[in-house]
Formats: C-alpha cells, structure tokens, sequence
DNA sequence: TTAATTTTTTAGACTCGTCTAAAAATACAA
DNA sequence: TTGTATTTTTAGACGAGTCTAAAAAATTAA
C-alpha cells in the first residue's frame, strides 16, 4: 500500500504533531536523520496523495487518512512490542528496533489476530497505549513527573524518550512501568526530584523528570 | 546486512538449485517475475559479494556464504508460516505471502527465541523442513507421488508447488499433511493416478502427482 | 559447418529516495 | 525597516533496482 520511506515519514508526522499543530520540514528531518531537501520531495509526494496538508514554507499536518495511515502503524508496532516481550521474554529496553521493522509488515487480517492472540492489550511495555483496530484509542492521561506537585503519588505509567540508554538507566533504577511513586522534594537549585520508592529516596534529574511519565 | 532484492534473489537460486546443479538466468528471471536484464544485473552484484559463483553465460550456484544466507531465509519464511497457522490460526493456504514479507526481518535473536516459543518444530504447515539455527537440516526424504510404484503406501507430508490454488484443491479433496494414501493404480492413457485414502478412491491428475509429496 | 534460434548480456533510460550546493522565502534583530 | 540569519525549496546528481531494445554468445537444426 505504502512505501517503507511514505509510512516512516507519517510516523515521524504524527509524533511531531503530538507537541504541535504544525510541523516544520527541519523537525521531520531531524526526527528521521536526514537532510531537510529530501523532506520536502517526499512533503510533495505525501501531498499529492492527500495524506498530509502541505503549503510551501508553511509546514505540514497530517489529513484524517495520513492520520488513519500514522495510527495503523502505532498500533502495529505496540503491538508487536508487546508480543516480544510477553511472548518471547526480551526486555523493554531491547524491542525497538525489531518492532521497527515488524511494523511495516501489511496484513491487517495478522495484526488483528495478533491482538486476540495476546487478549487486546491496551498499552505496549513502555505504557504506550495501542490503537484498537479502528484506530481509537482513549487519550492518554498520564504526566511528566517534572509537571506535578510535591507530595503527589502516582505509577509509572509510561516514557517520552524511548533510547536504549534511557530505558536502560531506568531499568537499573527500578524504574519501571508499574512501580508506585511520590514526589517528595523538588530541589530549587538544579530542579532536582527527589523520589520515595518502596521506603526508599531516589534522586532524579530534570531531564529524567521530564521523560518519565506517570497516572495519578 | 543484506537487501530485500538480494535476499530474494539468494532464495531464488536455492531454491532452484535443489532441481539442476546449476541455475540459469531466464530461470531465476521466471522464478522472480522479472526481465533476464535485470537478473544479469543483480547476479554480477552478488558474485561482487562473493555470495554467488557466476561467470558470463554459464549461469550460477551459492556459495558456501550464499547458500548460508538463503538458509537463514528459508528458516525465518518457515517459522513464520508455522507461527501463523499454530498460533494466528491462519489456513496453510493463506500464510505464504505474510511469511513471506517477514522472512526479512533482520534479528537472529528474534528468530530463535520465536523457534523456542513454538517448541523447536521440525516442518513447516506444508510438510517442509526447518532448518535449524546453525542451518542445518535433515535431507528431506519425500518422494513425489508420481514417482512410487503401484500398491505404495506413505503419508502425505509436502508439496513442491506452494501456491494458493493447489492448496486449496488439497484442502478441497482432504489431501492434507499426515493423511494415509495407497497409490492404487496408474493409468496409462494420461498418467493419471488413482489413490486410496480412508478406503474410498481418488484419481488425481498426473500434474497434481507431481507436486503432492509423501513419506514412505 | 553454416544458418537459425534461443539465451544472455550490454546500453541507455526510468522511478524512488537520497544527497550537496545554491537560491528563495521567512523570521529576527539592530 | 533594513540587513542578517535561519529555514525551506529548487536544481542537479547519484545508487539501487528495474525496464526495453539491441548486440553478443551459445545452442540447435539443416
């Protein structure tokens, strides 16, 4: 249906979209790690299929097919995230890049009956939640750490950054989804969070803060 | 490490290599559905990569490092199809093509530990064998039905041709893997054959004899 | 053994997705 | 508001993989 380059650059379009309405070719092609002019070829090839609204010089936005388009491919690769991890027991930190290549996979009829296989998860191993197979899938409530009071309890519940390295840092922490949380101090000089855990404190920068996600 | 062309070019000759010691051009041109230009291109690229031996007009055979990445292949396309009917509940006739996309899914790791989660199963839903993960497997010892004497006993255990339409007209007369026959007769006006299967006659055509395995 | 036929290779061109370098549009700052 | 910096687009090129048309090699037949 679409080409491996057409279905990556949706991805990247609607991840983007999440921080704002318009996105800037720059931003794509940092998001892709490539360079901003083959952005727009493929901007113009996108447009003319009527996947994305797209003026010159003026950014783009994903149309309600490119967006249909852009969640399918969420809902595949959470889906087979999580098949890698339940099923075959590899740790969140290791199934990126393998879901990053399943997720081109193009049965629909596979992708629906993976999801009964599993029982109709609703949230991938990093706590994403996973499209339905109309594509709808309830807004996620959950928050940065860095954005709540002190003395607020909450769970794990998900990530912004999904690096190895960052996933990793927090295995080694415990940080992991599902673990119960409180904020107990913000230190004013550098931002600093400092958490309970199961009775213990735990230290956290702001940029951890920031990436970590929880439901109140 | 290796593009999807030339994965399916290195199948390809695998695959053909099994009836002639050596593969031609047109015949990996037919295989492939593409121009014997196109297949002379590409081989020169894969003797480049010492995959293929390959000199001008004498056609082509694996290497030893060729015929190792073919193998891998044939692994991956095999565990899938199994994983899709044991698990997915799909139709032996309706797992080729999603198989046959996710055969090119990179991780080694990936494919082992799929292996360890069916069990380490031997044959794949068509009765072909797995190989296993340092690329071995058993010679297969099937023989057409079209090749056994009159009064032969076996069990159905592979086909030669993998397409839906054969398939289906298996599925259709119950000539499915691990069914009983007795080739009971050959009659010699159009090779036609007559079977027994679950004391009633069949006759199947000299073509579907061909391509309809059984194990001794 | 020469001629006809088939197979294979070469030559040149096309699409897709990418790149660099340069031009054009926009945004920002003095 | 005019000039500078940044962002975005255009122009032209390249590699991968494919194609058509034509040439070269190999095979088959007379």
């Amino acid at each position: 249906m679409y080409t491996l380059a057409e279905e990556n650059y949706l991805k990247a379009i609607y991840k983007l979209s999440m921080l704002a309405e318009n996105v800037s070719t720059n931003q794509i092609a940092a998001e892709l790690a490539t360079k901003a002019s083959s952005v727009t070829d493929m901007l113009r090839k996108l447009a003319e299929k009527l996947l994305i609204n797209y003026t010159r010089y003026q950014g783009v936005s994903l149309t309600q097919s490119g967006e249909k388009v852009a969640i399918n491919i969420i809902r595949r690769h959470r889906l087979w995230e999580y098949f890698l991890v339940e099923k075959l027991h590899f740790k969140w930190d290791e199934v990126h890049d393998m879901a990053e290549e399943m997720e081109h996979i193009s049965s629909t009829e596979l992708i629906d009956r993976l999801d009964e296989f599993m029982g109709f998860p609703t949230r991938d191993p990093h706590g994403d939640l996973i499209p339905d197979s109309n594509g709808n899938f309830k807004k996620n409530d959950l928050k940065p750490i860095s954005a709540v009071d002190v003395n607020t309890s909450g769970v794990i519940s998900g990530v912004r950054d999904h690096s190895t390295a960052f996933l990793q840092y927090l295995e080694k922490q415990c940080l992991t989804i599902g673990k119960k949380i409180t904020v107990k101090e913000i230190i004013s000089y550098d931002n600093t969070v400092v958490l309970q855990m199961e009775n213990k404190d735990l230290q956290i920068s702001r940029e951890v803060a920031n990436n970590l996600l929880i439901a109140l």
